[in-house]
DNA sequence: GGGGCTAAATATGTCTGAGTTATTCATTTC
DNA sequence: GAAATGAATAACTCAGACATATTTAGCCCC
């Protein structure tokens, strides 16, 4: 099923969303200046306020950067809000640096581990009612469908219900779909090779068993198994 | 009322910020109902373009969703980008909940040691450098003094750029500056007790040894200890 | 000759008012 | 009662004018 967020695409969100696709694929390049607002605008052909709320969504994730005289100006790599959804949304529409892959499934392995830790210290019924739901509709559909991604989703989005840090949550949740995304886009170039579900069975047993290390232990498993699967280049 | 930060007050970014710390500190409730463009702008003392940018801002960073004839109301808290370093700074202009100070903590004690242990692994010369410059600066000048503390994350950022990953950078870096902020915010309760100075020692060494497990330890023991000297209430 | 002040050029920022579009809600109809 | 229909409403878009700030160049003075 196609995002419903893009249902209603108003015009200043479509061209903040092409121009961000530009901009973290590489396309526009950091110090890069727009056009005046005018010329801009009548490039894109839309209106100058239809324009200028496009760069405001980009400014407000760090983007761009707009003065007067000065012009827009797409900033430096290290202002970006990485972990913005849209800006992980953007990235994955592109051809995402393998390098940034390998950072962000680095960074998910260090979360995931934790946040699954939490869980087992603080879980309640609830939760676990949850997981196992997840799990079983993973088991019953599979990961070839996107049903069954999507059951994986909710498995991993119980687990930062139960791990209770909301911090924790919000990243994750982005940094998860991006590596969802990550996965939709292997997809392509080579087969799903290998059935994960006893790994995450590892982690919900764990997790149910209050068990933190072995929680901790299972994730970390859990995402080296799946990283493999990826066949990126190795890092330097 | 004037801080630095707003020598160039554009009209929109203002009210973006006004609203946004509203939003965050609880005085607009998730559901709330923003009145319509007219009355709103009106409101303000402002035209309805730069409500509109404003809103546009608030939009990008989750806080608020509008929708035609629904109008602009503020989203559910889970979809709030509450990483984002807009948000944080927002968040901790007003009295922040000590639930999120811990959830904050609680990742950084994730994040941190993380990358100190990276850091081990990948540091050059340049980077430790970089972090006995910082280092030294910041026992000459003692964390009293504002001067000490932005030595203090110049450290933090050193480690994170020898880590070579930026994810981890973009989070870290928003993250650290929020606790930053918290314990200025703290300052004024009591005074600095303990000299953190030869926890940082400790680190540095570790990672100058290229001791991924000693650095990852070393920086545990940092945070958990300036953990402590913050007196918040236990976690339940 | 160089440093600092002044002024013009220019791109963003702001305002106003009109018109369009989409979604909700009440009504009607089957 | 459920589905189709229409009116009301709020955000959305457009267009044009004016205000503001910052850069750049030129000028004067030291």
């Amino acid at each position: 099923m196609d995002d419903a967020r893009s249902a209603s695409p108003r015009i200043h969100g479509a061209i903040a969303h092409d121009i961000g696709v530009e901009i973290v694929g590489g396309l526009r390049k950091p110090g890069d200046v727009f056009g005046g607002e005018i010329e801009a605008s009548e490039a894109l052909g839309i209106s100058r306020t239809a324009y200028r709320e496009a760069i405001r969504i980009l400014s407000a994730k760090g983007l761009v950067e707009s003065r007067p005289k000065a012009g827009t100006r797409v900033t430096a790599r290290h202002r970006w809000n990485l972990l913005d959804p849209d800006v992980l949304a953007w990235t994955f529409e592109g051809e995402p640096d393998p390098e940034f892959i390998l950072d962000l499934f680095e960074l998910r392995s260090v979360i995931e581990p934790a946040a699954a830790a939490f869980a087992a210290r603080r879980r309640t019924q609830t939760h676990i009612d949850d997981m196992k739901g997840a799990l079983d509709d993973m088991g019953r559909l599979g990961l070839a469908v996107s049903e069954g991604r999507a059951a994986d989703q909710r498995f991993h989005r119980a687990i930062l219900a139960a791990a209770g840090n909301e911090a924790l949550a919000a990243l994750a949740s982005s940094v998860g779909a991006a590596v969802s995304w990550t996965t939709k886009y292997k997809q392509r170039t080579r087969a799903l090779p290998r059935d994960p579900l006893p790994d995450h069975i590892r982690v919900y047993d764990a997790i149910a068993a209050s068990d933190a290390d072995g929680a901790h232990h299972a994730m970390v498993q859990l995402l080296h198994l799946a990283l493999a699967d990826m066949d990126l280049p190795p890092r330097a």
